[in-house]
DNA sequence: TTTGCGCCTG
DNA sequence: CAGGCGCAAA
């Protein structure tokens, strides 16, 4: 099993080819950049600091509580019935008995003959859909069977279970020597925060005591890696083989400085890329062997179970379970930065007073959120009015206060995702309302900021109505309303997926998204 | 085989 | 809104 050094596996050639190899490739060389330098800095700072103050009297090794502090604010979930009336099979049966019993609603415009003014949420059953069936529209494909899951799971876990299984082999760097100096890193512009919330992390935690560096740099390290968003599966594949340039500088250093360095040259040079060899992954190794780290019992052998339950939000697509499985990756990934520095200066038995400092200061480091937060919902729902089909791209512009991963990114989508649903039904339910109501020609069919419709909307993306609807949300919704209702009357909602083509209509309606949202300080006041 | 998307459910 | 699931494009 030599490793081959000529020839890179042909698996990785096409992936050149495609836009999102280069777009990832771009992120990554930022990424790399900024942990090259921040941990250049750190290590510099370690070796200063753990040379010139000797080790910390009390190892204090009891009694540690993770991350005893988790908050659990859960947004608020609201579970309404959507009901959902689908009398599509025997139309004039319905429209009988529809006219009959609510023939009082008359136009679009200005159809608020509902008794009620309160009951928005669930209005949807205000007329008498005996027919409702469920929403299952019997798919083709469901004739096909369910019945074979379990070869599901088979595949998933094998497929995928080094993200970082790449630190490795530190001994053939330790035999090089004599390389001066890291190449200069251009610096990307856009990582400067993220380097000075660093800076001003270790500064803060008086990252003196080797010990205390240590756990620093841990954290440090969970950090980096979880957030990588796409980028792991590429970093995966990184070979052992490091380049002697960098071997000075990493060497007898934590694996993790020593595999940021090499992607940097990686992504530098544009080298291809070695043949992956099996890395038998020791997640995380000890920083020097001259700590006292022996003790600390920090997370080196956590017994990985899977957190039930996060913080507040929280999403998992399928991916999830596979990142899951790796789980210390993102295991703290949403609280670390909140709690785990808090912890470390906890241990030390220093309950002083400035424990207060130091909260403060983790409010500082919060610019950059690792989760999303109920201000995070609003905005996005604010942001629907303005598009529906949000890129994640365009996410990552406009939620410029959030650091993404694989995870933020899913759950916005996923927020987006649910915004459209609701939307969708909506306007379906409201389609076939005045479909029943006998209203034949799409031109009748105005949406007025005074219609049902529109106002149901914009209850549900701007509760508090303090926020500007565009003009152009209402031209979406009545072209939705067209497009359902019109699709309705051919009876095309027979088909299996008929809306797809609605959707691919109304996804060319997107507006630009105005800029003031992308300001904090706008989103904080909302 | 791996992502992304839509549907459904709680 | 979040989790799950299945299909299908990549």
């Amino acid at each position: 099993m030599n490793p081959p050094t000529t020839n890179f596996p042909s698996y990785l050639l096409p992936s050149v080819f495609n836009p999102r190899y280069h777009q990832h490739l771009n992120h990554l060389n930022d990424m790399a950049f900024t942990h090259t330098k921040m941990l250049q800095e750190l290590i510099e700072k370690r070796s200063i600091d753990s040379s010139s103050s000797s080790t910390p009297s009390s190892p204090s090794s009891s009694s540690i509580s993770p991350m005893a502090a988790t908050s659990n604010d859960s947004i608020q979930q609201k579970k309404r019935s959507h009901s959902y009336l689908d009398n599509n099979n025997n139309e004039e049966q319905q429209q009988q008995q529809q006219q009959q019993q609510q023939q009082q609603k008359p136009l679009i415009k200005h159809s608020k003959i509902h008794d009620d003014d309160d009951d928005d949420d669930d209005d949807e059953d205000d007329d008498n859909h005996f027919n409702k069936r469920s929403r299952k529209q019997l798919k083709p494909q469901q004739l096909l069977k369910e019945n074979n899951q379990i070869n599901d799971d088979g595949g998933e876990q094998s497929s995928s279970e080094e993200e970082i299984g790449e630190v490795h082999s530190q001994d053939e760097k330790q035999n090089i020597f004599s390389i001066p100096q890291p190449p200069i890193l251009p610096f990307s512009p856009h990582s400067l925060p993220f380097l000075t919330y660093i800076q001003d992390l270790a500064r803060t935690n008086n990252i003196t005591s080797p010990i205390s560096m240590t756990r620093f740099l841990e954290n440090l390290q969970k950090e980096f890696f979880s957030p990588v968003n796409n980028a792991s599966i590429e970093t995966k594949r990184i070979p052992s083989s490091l380049p002697p340039i960098f071997s000075q500088t990493i060497h007898h250093h934590h694996p993790y400085i020593s595999q940021i360095l090499f992607n940097n040259s990686f992504i530098n040079h544009y080298t291809p890329p070695p043949p992956p060899p099996p890395p038998p992954p020791p997640p995380m190794i000890h920083f020097g062997n001259t700590l006292s780290d022996r003790t600390f019992p920090f997370r080196l052998s956590t017994p990985k179970k899977r957190r039930t339950k996060v913080t507040d939000t929280r999403l998992s697509p399928r991916i999830t379970s596979k990142i899951i499985s790796h789980e210390d990756l993102i295991d703290d990934d949403k609280s670390l930065s909140n709690h785990s520095f808090e912890s470390i200066t906890q241990n030390h038995h220093h309950h002083h007073h400035h424990h207060h400092q130091h909260q403060q200061s983790t409010i500082e480091y919060n610019a950059f959120q690792t989760i999303l937060t109920s201000l995070h919902l609003r905005k996005a729902k604010l942001m629907f009015f303005y598009t529906r089909y949000p890129s994640s791209s365009v996410l990552k512009v406009y939620f410029p206060d959030v650091r993404f991963n694989k995870l933020i990114t899913a759950q916005l989508v996923k927020w987006f995702s649910n915004f459209r649903e609701f939307f969708y039904i909506q306007i379906e339910k409201y389609a076939r309302q005045y479909l029943a109501e006998g209203i034949r020609n799409v031109e009748d069919l105005i949406i007025t900021t005074d219609s049902d419709l529109y106002r149901v909307l914009n209850l549900h993306y701007n509760r508090s109505n303090q926020i500007d609807v565009p003009i152009s949300f209402r031209d979406v919704v009545q072209s939705t309303l067209r497009e359902f209702f019109h699709a309705i009357q051919q009876q095309k909602d027979l088909e299996p997926s008929w809306k797809k083509s609605i959707y691919k209509i109304i996804q060319r309606l997107d507006d630009q998204i105005p800029d003031f949202f992308k300001d904090e300080h706008w989103m904080h006041s909302i």
